[in-house]
Parts: structure tokens; sequence; C-alpha cells
DNA sequence: CGAATATACATGCAGATGCATCTAGTGCAA
DNA sequence: TTGCACTAGATGCATCTGCATGTATATTCG
């Protein structure tokens, strides 16, 4: 493996903090709309363009990259906030099958403006006019790193 | 504001998940080889790298994105490791200086080698030739999102 | 100068996380 | 078919975080 450059090591610093800035400020600007944070919209989200809108609990804890366990006290939260919910799987019994309630589909709906508008203005306003090779470049990576598992 | 595209969702969520991936694959790394997480490395290169060595608590959580708050028992736990130390600052009573130890640039030089090659295979192996042009563009969303505070 | 305001850091408290572990259910193999 | 290793998910525990607040010091301005 070649050795790292300088120049790759100031990417690698500008890559972290940009992801803590950027998250942050958009957190701050549901917060501020009395909104939960990013994460919940990552999980309704998953969970609204999966195939019946239902995941098992695993499949949606690595779909947002969260371990099993903080994602099944996550769905108890999201559940207690009535906008999901467990259903037994009928195809495994060990399995939980984690559903989208009406009341998820529009909190995904009042919480999209408020994102779209973070992500527009502090990440999409920056990029270059080819979205798509920072998009393969970033997908190569998470690839990389999810290999190592 | 244009309005978001689908490209450039898709490359917000590709930045999401490769980082996601990639810090836990550096952490998962570290933990084998029984050192600290990345954080620790990020505050005491932040310390190593500062003049004289030394900064003020909340300049140092401003540096690595961390909260007053949680850079404060950060500290705490740096301190009692032995890797840093508090020291009052001259020049203003209500501050205090964090200074690295000898043990702290002795466990950043024991980290590094792993961090390196962490950062290499996951982060730098996917980068295009020009590192420069990602990190300006990274810094822009980085400032982008910290003039909103 | 002295009062009001602002800043640096610490801390109590209420979450949220990961690890190890537990329970229940699956599936393969003798 | 039964036994055993494996998987899905939940939970106790220790740890870490942010928010609101507290204490001490600095600064500003009438």
């Amino acid at each position: 493996m070649p050795p790292l450059e300088d120049e790759q090591l100031d990417a690698w610093r500008a890559f972290l903090n940009a992801h803590a800035h950027v998250t942050r400020a958009i957190g701050r600007d549901l917060a501020a709309a009395g909104l939960p944070d990013l994460a919940w919209y990552d999980l309704l989200w998953t969970l609204y363009r999966a195939p019946e809108r239902r995941l098992r609990v695993n499949e949606v804890a690595r779909e947002v990259v969260l371990s099993p366990t903080a994602m099944s006290r996550f769905v108890d939260r999201a559940e207690a906030a009535g906008v999901v919910r467990r259903e037994p799987d009928p195809a495994d019994r060990r399995a939980l099958q984690v559903t989208l309630t009406d009341a998820g589909v529009e909190l995904l709906r009042r919480m999209w403006p408020v994102y779209e508008q973070g992500i527009e203005r502090h990440f999409a306003a920056q990029l270059d006019r080819s979205p798509q090779r920072l998009r393969a470049m970033l997908e190569r990576m998470a690839e990389s790193a999810r290999r190592t598992y």
C-alpha cells in the first residue's frame, strides 16, 4: 500500500469535519422546527421505500448503519411515538417486521422540507457538477469498509 | 434555491453511508489493536499540532467538533488516562489549558500506524487523482454549515 | 468604580450507545 | 426425531452525549 500523502490526509480530515458540521447544522434546523433528528428520517424513509414498506429489525439496522441493539431501542421509541409498528413475521417467528404507520408517513412529509433545505444548502450547493462521480467514490469507500466486517 | 435533484440526494446518502462505514471500520481496527477510539487520536493530534501543544478546552472542542460539555468530560477521561493535563491559563483564570503529556505523544505514535492504514485502505485508496478538489468541496460544506451557528 | 452581562468550564439529569448475555425459534445432520 | 449450532431480537450494565444550570471570572458601560 502506498504511503499516505499529506493531501490525502487533509482530505480525510475535511471529510470528518464536513460530516460533523453538516449533520449538526441539519440537526439544529430540525430541532428548531420542533422535529426529531435526522436519524428518524432515515429510519422512516428506509421503511417507506422498502418493498411493502416493511423490513425486519436487523435489516433496517443494516440499512441505516446502526447496531442491532441500537435499532431495537430506536424502534421502541419510534413505536412509542406511533410512527412505526412491530408485527410478527409470518415466515420466521423469531423475527419482527417493522412497518410504517400513517403517522409515520405524515412525519416523513413534515420533516422533508426542512431536511431537504439542509441538504441543499450545506451539501448539494457545494457539489461539483458531477454528483455521480462523488457518489461512486463514496460508495466505493462504504463498500471497502463494509467488507472488513 | 434550486430544487434538490435525485442525483444530489443519492450523493448525500452515499456521504452518510461512507462516513458511518469507514469510521466504524477504523474504530474496529483500533479496538482490535487494543487502542482507544478515533476520537482520542483527534484530540491528541489536535493538541500535538497546536502552537506550544496546548489549547483551551473550548478551543479543542471546536477543532474536533464536540460540544463543550462532551469535551469537558472527554478531557476528564484523557487526563485520568494520563495522556493530557489541565493547567491554569495565565491569561484568563476562568480558562484551563489542555496540554499533551509524554504518554499522550506516545499514544499518538502507537495509534498512528493503525489509523493510517484505515484511512489508506478505506478512504484514500478510493480517492480520485485530485484530493485537493474533494478537500475544497468538503471544506466549503463545513464552512457553510458552521456559518449557521 | 460598580452593576449588568457575557464567557469558560463543570455537573446533575435524562436519554442513547455498544458489549455481553439471554431467550426463543430455525435448520441441519446423525 | 432429536440434538446442536446458529440467528433474531431484547435487555442489564457501563459509558458517553446534550441540555439546562451552576460557579467563577472577565468585560462593558453608565
